[in-house]
DNA sequence: CACCACTGATACCCTGAAGGTATCAAAACA
DNA sequence: TGTTTTGATACCTTCAGGGTATCAGTGGTG
């Protein structure tokens, strides 16, 4: 145990509790003259006596208790700096800054915090909502410990796991006529018009989603950008288009609209755990580490059936 | 201010705050070098390192943040002892053991104790219930600061200062012929019968009162020794006896007694504060300046008339 | 009452932790 | 390329803090 308050402090608490200078020097490994000189020195320092000491008796005087009760606080406020420090440094305490996407917070990362959670409780994590590509702005500029967004994702210094892969999902409307189809094919949503996701906040989404069409031969016609995902799925509710979602559980709370798999793409939204190679922050190791062990265990979801 | 953490930890936070060497050593007023070591041999006592130290740059690690954290808390612990230790030596914080009996606590020890936690916030009070008799013993031992007591009081060692004099009244039942007077003249009384506190506890008030009367020329024939002010009334409002009281608070709340002065004597109950002439704690010195000093703030009590 | 055991305090010495000075090496910048 | 500025290193110095010897009351004991 390192001694960080000053020594004249440890031998008051000792001779306090003894109430007995030779035996106080003995525990303390010190001579007893030591500990005469300290705490005439405490007490001159303070202005105050803190022991009454006749020949034969070592008593605390009433501010000597005082200040016996709060030396014992300091020290334990002393002692749990170390721990707390030592604790830091092995990634065991300390604070985590964690950056997430919407597809991330409907998706694998509630059971991934708690599984942290319940592994090292004393890591207190904030959670920044925050679009994929100011995620990686963040990891980069150091603003940021670890990030889950949406993948592909290439830097230098920039370290990465995929947490999740959901295949697209074709959204329709209710009475949609290919909803008839056990899965859609690309294709046949060529000439249908698509609501997506603004450019603004949804930019790595929305390019691979074009990507995709792209691939399959045809441009997306968009007929209304959306900031968020209610809105997406309120405007293909309400017959204004359809679009290409990941397969979230966020999707399955919905009856007024309809999911089908793409029939002829294996292209998946991928759900990547970004961290800096350069991280100073030992928790973040420990996080990955949590987190990759424990990766496997995915969420089960049953298919949602039209009618009924 | 006195200095009890260790230099180390001192010029950890001032390094912390201002993440430059040469600045936190001008601050600190130590040559630079000094703080280079100081900080080596802090990192090394706690294997953990704190800061991250370029040529061109310093930072705190997450562990360093953690321990900063940690020892502002040590920090304000142990300035906080100091301070609290100084204000006990003054007697302005610390602990207070108070007796008190049922008359004081009844009569003036409230407003006192009021008086006194308005003037000394810091001050915690134990108030102990306890006889008067008890109360000098425990004085005398150490074990009591102050006592709030039924005087008159002597003993080596003991100082005192009367808090308040309650003239005795005739404590009648409703109907008692008695009641008819403006005020009972003690003679009056030698025919009836007593209800009177027992010995063990009252002994310093019921001893009063039995010399009272026999300077009257009587010896009062006691039929109900009852433990505590609320039997001594009841029995008195059942018509088992009369009895002598002093005039205070409690009295007035009854409506089934009646209160009269006694006409032929000047005798008062006495009620002390007392406490020891050789304590050394200075809370006890401050109390007592305050109660005396604002002593004369009696509370007015006006009297009880028979038949509404 | 003489004696002894034991207490905390004092006097004095010594060591090493902590502070100082000079200087270095790397980085940033002009 | 030279200059400035940074934290680190080497080495010297000093005094706080530790040690030993001893003192001076105190209380118990034969």
């Amino acid at each position: 145990m390192v001694r960080h308050l000053q020594p004249h402090i440890r031998y008051f608490i000792a001779i306090a509790e003894e109430l007995h200078f030779r035996r106080a020097a003995e525990r303390l490994h010190v001579a007893q003259p030591v500990l005469s000189r300290a705490i005439r020195q405490l007490e001159d320092q303070l202005g105050v006596i803190l022991l009454q000491r006749s020949r034969r008796n070592v008593s605390l005087t009433a501010a000597g208790s005082v200040f016996l009760e709060e030396c014992y606080l300091a020290r334990e406020a002393m002692k749990r700096a170390e721990q707390r420090a030592i604790k830091a440094n092995k990634g065991e305490s300390g604070r985590l800054i964690v950056g997430y996407t919407d597809f991330a917070i409907n998706g694998v990362l509630p059971s991934i915090l708690a599984t942290f959670h319940s592994h090292l409780a004393e890591v207190s994590i904030d959670l920044v909502r925050c679009d994929s590509h100011e995620q990686l702005e963040a990891i980069e500029g150091g603003r940021l410990d670890v990030g889950f967004l949406t993948g592909p994702v290439s830097g230098a210094g920039l370290r990465q796991v995929t947490v999740h892969e959901a295949p697209y999902m074709a959204v329709l409307p209710y009475h949609h006529p290919l909803a008839d189809l056990e899965s859609v094919p690309l294709k046949a949503l060529s000439e249908e018009v698509f609501v997506l996701g603004n450019m603004h906040t949804w930019r790595h989404f929305v390019s691979q989603i074009k990507a995709l069409c792209f691939e399959a031969g045809f441009i997306p016609r968009v007929v209304k950008e959306a900031p968020n995902s209610d809105s997406i799925f309120g405007l293909v509710a309400a017959q204004m288009g359809v679009t290409i979602y990941p397969d979230c559980d966020l999707n399955h709370n919905r009856r007024d609209i309809i999911l089908r798999p793409l029939a002829d793409t294996e292209a998946k939204l991928i759900t990547e755990m970004v961290w800096s190679s350069s991280s100073t922050n030992p928790v973040v190791a420990r996080f990955v580490d949590v987190v990759t062990r424990t990766r496997t265990n995915r969420v089960p979801r049953c298919r949602q059936e039209r009618g009924q």
